[in-house]
DNA sequence: CTGAAAGCGCTTACAG
DNA sequence: CTGAAAGCGCTTACAG
């Protein structure tokens, strides 16, 4: 039989009281009361049966998403995700709030976050701006003993205490391969569309995609990069123009969002002269896209995946236990046509 | 405030007991009383709360994972993730054993099944081998209401109740896609390296690879089909035999084990002139591999996402919860030297 | 600084 | 067929 806190109350001579302050390390025990308890705890080898502690705290953990209200599909998704999280959540003693602010908006960002450091949530995930002052109002909230998850989008390691989302430089480098690799013409030009270079995960995705085209297929010429601002309709004008300018397009690698006006572009153009096109994010449009060929290959984040590994993580912070590194890595998805699920 | 039990019983004037009788299903109600308490509970939407339950019951789950004592990597790390969701165990109530069988051994594995049908645990996963006598076993487990989860390689669907492994059709269609991609020249001829035809991943995998490539590229010849029974020496002899006799060989997939005798071979060619090579499961020797450029994908099946979601799964079935599809869905991960974890 | 008692939401003998 | 009481492992006022 696994020990109990009667069976340490016992061995150290306590009340079950002085056991729970110890336990919890509440002031108000003598050193030397401490100590007794803390060798029977020891000795015992006592573990906390976590959901009776619950239970008996009547706990309910509350944890709060910001999003971003950004009408892309990706981001619809991840709401959606968060949605039903919080369905499922009442049975699991949790309480998920969403709170929203303008996409790309760090004084908007910086302002929820301290609201929330006021309310004191016990934890909060965020799409993070990577700006001083988004970090700072992140320190403040650890420092206040809140938990703080990045998602999709990371902040410099030291003011989160995890991210949950993909590695976009190893997810930049993984289209520049499979580009590589497509490309039947090894002397192609190839084009990259963004969303914008001042977010993070564009910015890394294509430092990895031209690192490793200029490492690996140097003969391959690589056009100025286009930003879209994820927007379908400029996206679209783009791409119309880089194919008309560039007889010789043989790739479009987009990093960003707006693949509606990515596909439309391309849809012109007859099947037989199509560039390798390589895209991110599995949507309704992309997979379409996937499916009669208009697209090459996905890479994707699962957004189900992150949000129930965000809320893992901040509840395992929230009560100081450890995560597993391994089950919490967001990993990269590589959608061909044939692996769609 | 949640409806509790108490509620219950106040609301349909009866008492605790006979609350718990009729939530948990137990005779020894009259069907007036039955009725009172289940109106009571559907006017409260009551859900009851698993966690103090398991506690008042002081339950344990018992799952027991059938392993084939084989000794390639793959299983071996399946076994460690096994060992150490059994380290975690104990604090989640839940208690892990780990039964092993000869590799490829039908009877064997009927005999463990029957075993556990005695022991009678609240689950069992193990490693299918597909055929009637190993099916029927299942179904006697199901029926006797032990939760059956099949891992890494599949029965038929009707005789368990989820299956923790990756879609091996799909996973043989994506090699033949990639293959077919990578393979500069647009004629090149194929090698296909299987561990035993007998095992169901192994002939949905090939199944895969040749539908697409019949399909998507008619040009590639595909060679006979090298069975080398996940054997590294006999591997190697193979693949050595191949390069030599087929002095065009441009591409191999190796759909099974082995893969260090693979590996081997292919060291001996000059660099230039080594085929595209596919293989399966990420381990020290194919990351090795992919990495120096031997082989240029890796499809993978994490060990650790398999092994927790089968007890998540297992888990669920014991209580009768449903399963979160979406987030038990074993996905391939496809590895290139550019988004190794 | 310490302890006795009640309680979290549920289940389980036991008595009737 | 039904209920009163004790208990699962922990925490929390409250009293001293």
């Amino acid at each position: 039989m696994k020990p109990t806190v009667h069976d340490i109350a016992r061995l150290a001579g306590v009340s079950l009281a002085t056991v729970d302050r110890v336990l919890n390390g509440r002031p108000g025990v003598r050193g030397v009361t401490r100590e007794k308890v803390e060798r029977a705890i020891g000795s015992l080898g006592y573990v906390r049966d976590l959901a009776a502690a619950n239970l008996a705290k009547g706990r309910t953990y509350r944890f709060t998403f910001i999003l971003p209200c950004n009408d892309n599909s990706f981001m619809i998704g991840l709401k959606r995700e968060v949605e039903a999280a919080m369905e499922r959540s009442s049975v699991e003693r949790t309480r998920i709030d969403i709170a929203t602010v303008p996409a790309f908006d760090a004084d908007a960002l910086v302002r929820k976050l301290e609201h929330f450091l006021i309310e004191g949530p016990d934890g909060v995930a965020f799409v993070a701006i990577d700006e001083p002052r988004v970090r700072s109002a992140a320190e403040r909230l650890v420092e206040a003993g809140i938990a703080v998850v990045t998602l999709v989008s990371d902040l410099s390691a030291s003011s989160r205490q995890h991210y949950a989302g993909i590695d976009n430089i190893a997810a930049g480098r993984t289209a520049a391969n499979l580009m590589g690799r497509f490309l039947s013409k090894v002397d192609g030009r190839v084009g990259v569309l963004a969303g914008s270079m001042m977010v993070r995960d564009h910015r890394e995705r294509l430092e990895g995609f031209l690192s490793v085209l200029s490492e690996d297929f140097p003969q391959v010429a690589i056009l100025p990069v286009m930003e879209a601002r994820d927007d379908a309709a400029v996206t679209e004008a783009l791409v119309r123009e880089a194919l008309r300018r560039h007889v010789g397009l043989n790739g479009i690698y987009s990093l960003g969002a707006g693949n509606r006006g990515l596909i439309r572009a391309l849809r012109e153009v007859p099947p037989g002269k199509r560039p390798v096109v390589i895209a991110h994010e599995l949507t309704a449009s992309t997979r379409q896209a996937l499916l009669d060929g208009t697209i090459d290959a996905v890479l994707n984040q699962d957004a189900g995946h992150e949000v129930r590994s965000a809320i893992r993580v901040l509840k395992a912070k929230a009560d100081g236990l450890p995560v597993l590194a391994a089950q919490e890595r967001i990993r990269i998805d590589i959608f061909l046509k044939d692996n769609l699920p």
